[in-house]
DNA sequence: TGAATATATGAACATATATTCATATAACAA
DNA sequence: TTGTTATATGAATATATGTTCATATATTCA
């Protein structure tokens, strides 16, 4: 057990990124196309600045990652790890039902 | 957007039970095979009391079920959805470092 | 019945977290 | 430069959450 602790830990990090309807919200915009602070927020219908420390908060995740063009950021998924969890997640929550 | 939200709440909701180190610990101590807390307690080192708690949040999440054996009350994992889950996440942190 | 064991539960405390508001930085256009 | 747009960030507040401690319930055995 006691090996294992930083794994656990990192799992614990991971889910708990995930743990959060707006930041499910953003990743599943991420998931169709790369998009900008203002396009999600206006998606997802919260201010900028909740989209904008979120998007801080799966930047630091390794969740999602960004690209600057203009004055405009871009940000996108950082892996398909991420849709492939949410596939599961999904099918075990639809069967909860 | 809007009419996923239940979806969103949902996958929110089984991530988060997911994101607490203790309950990560219990859930990787099932997989191996059923158990009672008093089994579990000792073999991550918390509380009988801690356990409990948080078996108790595992089975209102639907992660963990129980059958009651004379007095001891041995828990299981819901379904193999979990186990997945785990792997994949494993996968992500693993290839993150 | 009484004592011991296994588990559950309620309250309280401490910590963590999401959102809001205000402000700051950066890029571009006029 | 000034004004506008896009994004980031810091502080504050309110809420949520995990653990501990104490107590309660349930089962078994003597």
């Amino acid at each position: 057990m006691k090996q294992n602790k930083d794994l656990y830990n990192d799992l614990a990090e991971l889910f708990k990124v995930m743990s959060d309807p707006t930041r499910i919200k953003i990743l599943f915009c991420l998931s169709k196309k790369e998009m900008c602070v203002l396009d999600i927020a206006e998606l997802i219908g919260m201010t900028h600045s909740a989209v904008s420390h979120q998007l801080a908060n799966l930047k630091l995740a390794r969740m999602v990652k960004s690209v600057k063009k203009g004055k405009e950021v871009y940000y996108s998924l950082d892996d398909d790890h991420i849709e492939k969890l949410f596939d599961l997640a999904i099918e075990h929550v639809k069967e909860a039902r």
